[in-house]
DNA sequence: ATAGGGTTAG
């Protein structure tokens, strides 16, 4: 891999800025792949760029590569692991150009496609009245003929436009425009099939588009950047990329340079298809051939970089539209909020949009339902419920997904009234506000969460009446609620009412089901949890029996785990290993219990749980279930007994981290886990400085394993 | 939707 490291992918002759160049900040950012992603902000904020000469052809010549040949060195390229000598050719002194000989070539136009003027057409009123007449009748060919003859009208050129813009549903567009060729009056612009398409667009018939273009191709009739960016975009709604890239390579084989609106649309679709590298490319290629990125762009970078919460990205877009002089508008504010939140960075998602409504913006749904979200998630009570105050103070715009975004915030965080008086709100409003799946469902989180059994159970019932469909988020809310109350009877009523109604079980309901099991006191309780869960999930069943039976072998136990996580989604693959070993524990098999610990560990389900530092040892049980957080204790001392026998080297501290449990509605896992460590008489103590963490010093610790080792070698 | 590109809910 001796290759130049800042050769460019796309042929482009790259500008090294100078060392002390202002505009230019370089950072680096690990990616998953184990490469370096460079981010070289443009060095545009104080020079305009230089323009094309002019006398530069605007297309490339027909045999120039296409654009995957020129994007394949990419892959090889960018994505090859960082050498240190990069910094040292970017630190160089001078400004260069790497190859100075060869004229820059551009990849987009600057001059976007002109249209033909609007001319008033004075028949404006009756051809109206023909489309709202077709627009009404049925699809059928049939009803539409009818119709047509029935209204007889002058098919010229501008009143077939007129007609052909103002028809909504694409059949019939696609019937009228069928209809104007067959009647052979004028030649077929490209004006008329740029309309059709759009209207087909609409209903992402991508089929019929790519029929059109191609008979626009076979008609010898121009395709511009109009049609092609309605073909590029049909494409990529119905997440056809590949069919949108080909398209943009055929623009390019024939002649046609991209311009904004088109070269937007593809980077869309390179972001869309997740090639971050592609994007970066095509995005400074297009900077590097004297464009200025609009407002749209950014929206398409941030809600790339919002995709994967790569802040790094973020703070490229905030700083590229600083440097070049982009004003951000409502919908960039909006995708780089929702970027931030994903990010995890409420707090610059804060001051963003502060700054948004500083300069002058109002922020309208979905701004207000990503800043709310982005507070629910990280339970910022105070800053969710200012914020609510503020939209009502100013009568900032609701809808019905932020109603549900505020009740989902509710849940969060927990604020039982604030919920409620938000579901009155929505059962009073008009029609397109009413409640529904999603708020019943934020209710039953809500209630559920808060141990609200009653309240609950009223949501469902109520429900049903409505005719509101149940999801399986909403009966998982309410089963866990009931498990916790012991209501087993109405939990395998709700079990089944639901499925019968359309729920599939999924991991996370098993999940749930399986930690009832472990909360029941009855083996009657136990047989009826376990009934459901064998209809949602037999071979968890399987592993249940085969656990809780002492004389299945370790090897069995091991096999018939991976086994049964391997098939499990990965979110409820830690949670079913939690409520297994609550399991074991309840019915006294400790030795099982630290055998599923084990092989917890082993499968990567606790990563991060042990800790440890010159100065300090921690355990950190915050993702564990009491059962499985006193078991790594029990394991934990018993590795220190071990080591303070043998006399190794041992920090200055340990350190148990529980967590305190931030969400009101959380298990008291410190409370738990205190009477556990009494039990045990170990000598760790809640910090006072360190909220949710127990510590313990080397002395004490030492002292007590060594008052603990007779027991532990007569036992 | 009056020929083309971007943003909201477990």
């Amino acid at each position: 891999m001796a290759a130049a490291p800042l050769s460019t992918p796309l042929d482009v002759h790259f500008f090294i800025p100078p060392s002390d160049s202002k505009g230019t900040i370089f950072f680096t950012k690990p990616l998953r792949t184990n490469s370096t992603r460079k981010f070289t902000f443009s060095c545009h904020s104080s020079k305009p760029k230089p323009k094309p000469p002019p006398n530069l052809p605007e297309s490339p010549s027909p045999n120039n590569p296409s654009l995957s040949d020129q994007l394949k060195p990419l892959s090889t390229t960018t994505l090859s692991p960082a050498k240190p000598d990069q910094t040292h050719l970017l630190s160089k002194p001078k400004s260069t150009w790497v190859n100075p000989t060869r004229p820059k070539r551009s990849v987009l136009s600057l001059q976007r496609h002109k249209r033909s003027p609007y001319s008033y057409n004075p028949q404006v009123r009756e051809l109206k009245l023909l489309a709202r007449k077709l627009n009404n009748c049925d699809d059928s060919q049939e009803a539409l003929s009818l119709t047509l003859n029935e209204v007889p009208f002058e098919p010229t050129r501008e009143n077939a436009l007129l007609i052909l813009n103002s028809l909504k549903f694409w059949p019939k567009s696609y019937f009228f425009f069928n209809w104007i060729k067959t009647q052979n009056l004028f030649p077929m612009e490209t004006i008329f099939y740029n309309v059709t398409m759009k209207s087909l667009r609409f209903g992402r018939q991508f089929q019929l588009i790519e029929q059109l273009a191609n008979e626009m191709v076979s008609n010898g009739i121009e395709l511009d950047n109009i049609t092609y960016s309605t073909i590029i975009s049909c494409a990529k709604r119905c997440n056809m990329f590949n069919k949108a890239i080909e398209w943009f390579e055929r623009m390019y084989k024939t002649g046609l340079m991209p311009d904004e609106v088109t070269y937007s649309a593809i980077l869309d679709v390179y972001a869309k298809s997740g090639k971050v590298e592609e994007v970066l490319s095509l995005y400074e290629r297009g900077v590097a051939s004297g464009w200025k990125p609009d407002a749209i762009t950014f929206s398409v970078l941030g809600k790339m970089f919002g995709e994967t919460g790569d802040y790094d990205g973020i703070r490229y877009v905030l700083q590229e539209m600083r440097s070049l002089g982009v004003q951000p508008n409502v919908v960039v504010y909006n995708t780089l909020l929702e970027a931030m939140g994903k990010a995890g960075k409420p707090g610059l998602a804060r001051s963003l949009f502060d700054e948004m409504v500083e300069s002058g913006l109002t922020p309208d749904e979905k701004t207000l339902t990503a800043l709310i979200k982005v507070y629910g998630k990280a339970r910022w009570a105070k800053d969710a419920l200012e914020l609510w105050e503020r939209m009502r103070a100013n009568s900032w715009p609701m809808d019905f997904i932020l109603y549900n975004t505020l009740l989902n915030m509710c849940a969060d965080i927990g604020l039982v009234e604030e919920a409620e008086r938000l579901f009155e709100d929505m059962k009073q409003s008009s029609d397109h506000c009413k409640p529904d799946s999603y708020s019943y469902t934020a209710m039953l989180n809500i209630y559920g969460s808060g141990g609200n059994v009653d309240k609950a159970m009223y949501m469902f019932e109520e429900m049903s009446e409505l005719g509101v469909a149940v999801n399986v988020m909403g009966c998982t809310c309410l089963i866990q609620c009931l498990g916790k109350a012991r209501r087993i009877d109405d939990l395998v009523t709700v079990f089944g009412v639901s499925v019968k109604r359309g729920v599939k079980p999924d991991d996370r309901l098993c999940g749930c089901l399986l930690s009832v099991v472990s909360l029941c006191e009855t083996s009657e309780d136990v047989g009826k949890v376990v009934a459901c869960l064998q209809e949602a999930n037999p071979k968890l069943v399987g592993l249940v029996k085969l656990i809780e039976n002492k004389k299945t072998g370790f090897e069995t136990v091991k096999q018939e785990f991976k086994s049964v996580i391997r098939d499990t989604a990965v979110d409820a693959r830690r949670p079913f290993c939690n409520c297994l070993i609550d399991i074991c524990r309840n019915r006294y098999l400790y030795e099982r219990a630290h055998e599923l610990l084990y092989l917890g560990n082993l499968y990567g389900l606790y990563p991060g749980l042990h800790n440890k530092t010159v100065d300090e040892w921690s355990l950190d049980v915050r993702s564990l279930s009491i059962g499985a957080a006193h078991t790594a204790l029990e394991e934990w001392m018993g590795t220190l007994a071990k080591v303070v026998e043998r006399e190794e080297a041992l920090p200055e501290l340990f350190l148990a981290q529980t967590g305190t449990g931030t969400h009101k509605f959380s298990q008291g896992l410190a409370t738990s886990f205190a009477s556990h460590v009494k039990k045990l008489a170990a000598p760790f103590a809640q910090s006072e400085e360190r909220a949710g963490c127990f510590v313990a010093t080397r002395e004490d610790l030492v002292s007590w394993v060594q008052s603990r080792i007779p027991s532990a070698v007569t036992a």
